[in-house]
DNA sequence: CGAGTTTGACCCGCGC
DNA sequence: GCGCGGGTCAAACTCG
């Protein structure tokens, strides 16, 4: 059964360690770009190449990543998946590092954990009248399961991570081209959860995005698989694009220090003397973010209804160091 | 007509 | 063993 109750989910409530100053390169004018970045991975199951080229990191991700304050549209909050956490405590894991663990969980994790806990009488019902057997259906039924192996090995399971993003859009422009194959009533949640699957052959990466139960603003997505293929969007300064330069990213392990990594690689420029303030996993915590001023948004739903198409040419303007990593 | 979406049914793992 | 719920399948449907 799949739920959230492994996920780790980080917040951001350090606002001014990743902010334009850290960042020397951002220009002080740009509005609304970055701000939802949320990307983060499993680093017990993934490489970074993995959660960036793998998982395709939208522009979200990059946003995310610097946290930057400035007219926020969106609290942006960032989670891995960890299915073995389970098993493992993970006292020096990025993933449960952090002393404010039961914070985290009682927040923002809460809110997908909500999600799957009670069921609705309209899923109830709906389950009993799935459970009743059809007639006609009953050779193709046979023809199914003959198909299909009897005994089969347990499936490793992909590297997964998920963001969660403030957004009035459900699916999130990420560069890549996405079929949708399921839809199913999330418990205790009036609001469906969707199956995607990468539409590129011998893809295949798929997704689920969901709306947040407990906050229906934010948008929970979760990536699962590895992209074998270059992101197929052609936008100009398409993050995707860049982030799924192998080049880039390429032989970047993810480990315990993850974050400090993670920055390393993503911007070259980022100053040493920040990175012991992610040594205690606040990276991306962001709690009680509604409570910072700087991030209080002015006009959050027209912002956030317009920004997805426009910040893929602003992650450009925004980032010259990745430019000519774009496809053409 | 092909690609993508919808949706009911099925499969399977997990907890009780 | 049973039921629940997440995940997937695939036929029907929609859209450009």
């Amino acid at each position: 059964m799949e739920n959230h109750d492994n996920e780790s989910f980080y917040y951001n409530n350090n606002h001014h360690e990743l902010n334009q100053s850290s960042f020397p390169f951002f220009r002080e004018d740009h509005h609304s770009t970055l701000e939802n970045f949320q990307g983060f991975v499993d680093p017990s199951h993934s490489t970074f190449t993995d959660s960036l080229h793998g998982n395709s990191m939208d522009y979200n991700t990059l946003s995310r990543a610097f946290d930057l304050s400035c007219n926020s549209s969106s609290e942006v909050i960032s989670s891995s998946i960890d299915e073995n956490s389970k098993k493992h405590s993970s006292a020096g894991d990025l993933t449960m590092i952090s002393e404010n663990q039961s914070t985290l969980n009682s927040s923002v994790s809460s809110s997908s954990n909500e999600a799957d806990q009670a069921v609705t009488e309209e899923e109830s019902a709906k389950s009993k009248k799935d459970k009743q057997p059809k007639e006609c259906e009953e050779d193709h039924e046979k023809s199914k399961k003959e198909n299909k192996p009897k005994k089969k090995e347990k499936k490793a399971r992909e590297p997964r991570f998920a963001f969660l993003t403030k957004s009035e859009v459900d699916h999130l422009e990420d560069g890549y081209r996405w079929r949708k194959y399921g839809q199913k009533a999330v418990k205790n949640s009036p609001y469906p959860r969707s199956y995607y699957r990468c539409t590129t052959q011998k893809c295949n990466v798929k997704k689920r995005v969901e709306r947040s139960f407990e906050d229906p603003s934010t948008v929970i997505t979760t990536y699962e698989g590895q992209h074998n293929h270059h992101c197929p969007a052609t936008l100009r300064g398409n993050a995707v694009t860049m982030f799924s330069s192998p080049s880039l990213f390429a032989s970047t392990s993810i480990g315990p220090s993850f974050p400090q990594d993670f920055l390393a690689q993503l911007l070259p420029t980022y100053p040493n003397h920040n990175h012991h303030q992610y040594q205690n996993s606040t990276m991306f915590h962001n709690q009680n973010l509604s409570h910072s001023p700087q991030l209080q948004p002015q006009n959050q739903q027209q912002q956030q209804q317009l920004q997805i198409p426009r910040d893929y040419g602003l992650l450009q303007d925004l980032l010259p160091s990745f430019q000519g990593r774009q496809e053409p």
